[in-house]
DNA sequence: TATTGTTATACTCTATAACTATA
DNA sequence: TATAGTTATAGAGTATAACAATA
């Protein structure tokens, strides 16, 4: 035990949305990550596998605006989903630069039973927040995120 | 222009709290540390800084456990405020192994200065949402952060 | 000239393990 | 034995610049 019990605060941070943003946004990284474990996937693997499930054949550079990343940071997300045989990659007809990014039978399994866990994580994460609040929680994230770079 | 107007959805994610969250939060992110940029301060010795000017003489294992970071981490922060001249650190009389952390007089007035703009910057995201919106999304925030490991 | 994907690189944040010196 | 601070290390996310192939 300490000899000095002192309250140490951070009273004075909290007035800032984006400080309570921060760590509120850590307490789910952390946890959802460790609920994704298991599938060998993260927060972010699990978001590109969705999107391409949810847009089959779409190239690269689409993803890396879905998700609002760099498209040079989504050659390792990509990779590390073709590794896993969770997508398949091949060239269109059109444009032999780009790739169709497609979910494998596996990927689509495996994004199925992923959701579900990060659903259940989500659930838990927003436990006590209900009706109006959690409508306002969400109308004040997309403003937020809106206020970003374009 | 592509030759198909492809429209790439992430639908399926924004059912998911933490998604829109970590969104919102990359924009934050962007936004606050180009604003501290000039102040020569990231988010972390902002806050940091604003800790140890609330609480000074506080020991540094107590300002890792305000900021929730861990130890290790606090030390290269720390590092950064002292060598900005921003805090200073000194050997209190009863404990040999513990530092008191202090801000110098440079350190207030560029707390002062810094405050002023992530004030700004933190009206400027937060535009838009009010009353009872504002506060349902800090009351949210809270709770999220209260879901997370102790 | 512009776009797609890639490589290289740098910075930041987070987490863990192991160590020292002090208590 | 436990605590305060440190060092080393690793993994992950983000950002920029430069490049080859193709349009």
């Amino acid at each position: 035990m300490s000899e000095q019990r002192r309250i140490v605060t951070d009273e004075g941070l909290r007035r800032f949305a984006g400080y309570e943003m921060k760590r509120a946004f850590n307490a789910i990284q952390a946890d959802v990550n460790a609920v994704l474990r298991p599938f060998g996937l993260r927060l972010l693997t699990f978001s590109a596998l969705s999107v391409i499930a949810e847009n089959p054949g779409l190239r690269q550079v689409e993803l890396a605006a879905a998700l609002s990343i760099e498209g040079s940071n989504a050659v390792s997300v990509i990779e590390a989903l073709l590794e896993a045989g969770a997508i398949d990659r091949a060239r269109p007809s059109g444009d032999r630069r780009s790739y169709a990014l497609t979910p494998s039978a596996a990927g689509l399994a495996l994004l199925e039973r992923a959701t579900e866990a990060v659903a259940a994580h989500d659930a838990r994460m927003l436990q006590g927040i209900v009706g109006a609040d959690r409508d306002a929680l969400r109308r004040a994230l997309r403003l937020i995120e809106s206020r970003g770079p374009r």
